[in-house]
DNA sequence: TTTTTTGCAAAACCTTTGCAGTTGG
DNA sequence: CCAACTGCAAAGGTTTTGCAAAAAA
């Protein structure tokens, strides 16, 4: 799974940097960490574990997921819940995106997290929360299915 | 797991209500149906299937699972995640409560959808997306975590 | 060398499915 | 009676864990 309607790409600082961040935490930079995050660096969305061992040559799948942890507790990489699959993970971005998904047709975006302060602003008057939409996404229906026609029920995509 | 700070009870008609709306549709009130529907009017907030089903004498985990499948086709019943963890089922209100969960000491809480309809109406004039809370709760940090101490990256307890 | 990391296999966890037998209408 | 429903057992998809072998520092 990769975004459908993917908006800005998320980025890290630089390969070298993540190396080296793994090396100041006392962290292996492992042939399987290396070729991990590069795949990530050459990602165009988040993927879930298993599309990425896909691409890591003889990777395994258990092994991918330690790796992931490890990468997500120092900050690197993040991952998200667009629904009931499989968590999908990406590198961790300076400025977070957040995202919003259709739980009719599947869509999902990444969005610029200014783009939902206002929103956020409010919720956090009403409620007391402090939101934030990087883990698990927003989720609704999307421009088009608001506006296209039958409803069936429980005919749609279960996100 | 049950609501931890509930607010207002997820409620639906009667009971006599929900038997009828079974016939209705051709479909039986099997005595396993009845006990749950039972159960889910008793329940104080929503429970897990597995929860569910230890409070059903004998009750086979599998014909829960089925059970409450078709109690939310029919819109008797719905189930929200909140986190990682099992979906977490409870009788629709006809008002359809939605959710919002603390990522970092799981608190959850119920909310009146009126009180999310500002920050509703700002996210689908920026983004075109209706969104609703009711399936996957807004996630983020309660008061009492927002102005306690420290922070220890992640120490939370994943939601 | 010493500690971390890996591969493999197995398990855990939540949910769904197949099938033969039971039950509701 | 007959279709709908149930229990049981088994499998499915995702993620975690145990352990001995391999690799990094």
């Amino acid at each position: 799974m990769t975004l459908a309607h993917h908006s800005p790409p998320v980025r890290a600082p630089t390969l070298a940097a993540a190396l080296g961040a793994l090396r100041a935490r006392g962290l292996r930079v492992s042939t399987a960490r290396r070729l991990a995050l590069e795949a990530l660096y050459a990602a165009d969305g988040p993927m879930s574990a298993d599309e990425l061992a896909a691409r890591l040559p003889g990777a395994d799948l258990a092994s991918v997921y330690r790796n992931l942890d490890v990468l997500e507790e120092i900050g690197l990489v993040r991952h998200v819940h667009l629904g009931h699959g499989p968590g999908l993970y990406s590198l961790a971005a300076p400025e977070d995106l957040e995202f919003i998904a259709c739980e009719r047709c599947g869509a999902f975006e990444a969005v610029d997290p200014a783009r939902l302060d206002a929103a956020r602003a409010l919720i956090e008057r009403e409620l007391g929360y402090r939101a934030h939409f990087t883990h698990f996404p927003i989720v609704g229906r999307c421009a088009a299915c608001l506006s296209s026609p039958e409803e069936e029920g429980s005919t749609h995509a279960h996100p």
